[in-house]
DNA sequence: TGCAACTTGCTATTTTTATAACAAACAGTT
DNA sequence: AACTGTTTGTTATAAAAATAGCAAGTTGCA
């Protein structure tokens, strides 16, 4: 159920769920703010409640209003979908996503990122051997 | 047109398109093979005729059969896609993408590929000053 | 108290997506 | 030429998704 995340949603319920897990937590009017073609209230209100009744997302109240929160947490999720992108777009290759991060249409980095990168990239050559 | 390429697409017509970008290009059998849920062999033809007529994607006749190709090259693609992931996923931070991707769980890289990586990320320190 | 603003819940309808049956065309083979 | 296997094209239908209208509840305030 978990490993099929991406497959099974519609493309408005992906959408919302992007929202979600980029925000961590929403109330509908948010997310109604953060969609695209603006879909009236009650339709945003409704595709919630389906989410819900598919477990994708349960809600806290939070004084008067429904907050929305992500069943499956996004560090779980955000490796799959890491793998998807690399393996779709970049041949499986980490050496590629780094080029692309830092070629020339990258992110633009500050030196101190670069700085912290390069530490990664240096504490995990040393810890290789395994 | 371009930059909203994923958030058009059914749930479908995108796992059809990851195949495509995955494979480059591909035959009517060849997507079916990769397709979960094995639909049917008409079901996929019609989809993919959808598809060409929204402009995703072309075909180019090899012999006697289609052979599709995404329309958008996949390295314009590449680069939204993987962005979206890094913005939803990672806070719009390179870094914790490369911790990903070397992390516990990451794609266990061989030395070499951390060479390289190591090379690219030192190459991009020295061109900073812009 | 009664009105306005805001929320959720329910329900119906339209639109899109997904599916596949069937026909037609073509090449290779016997 | 007739048969077989493979392909594409057409069309219809079933299922899912997307949309929104309206009722009902709650809060705060005039």
């Amino acid at each position: 159920m978990s490993k099929l995340w991406q497959a099974t949603l519609s493309r408005r319920e992906r959408q919302i769920m992007d929202v979600l897990y980029k925000a961590g937590r929403a109330t509908a009017v948010e997310i109604l703010k953060a969609l695209t073609g603006d879909p009236s209230d009650s339709t945003v209100r409704t595709q919630l409640r389906v989410l819900e009744g598919k477990g994708h997302v349960r809600h806290e109240e939070e004084g008067l209003r429904y907050v929305y929160i992500p069943v499956v947490p996004r560090r779980l999720v955000r490796k799959s979908a890491l793998k998807h992108v690399v393996d779709t777009f970049f041949d499986g290759s980490a050496e590629k996503v780094v080029a692309a991060l830092l070629g020339p249409d990258g992110a633009r980095l500050t030196d101190d990122e670069l700085e912290r990168i390069a530490d990664l990239v240096a504490r995990a050559r040393e810890e290789e051997p395994r």
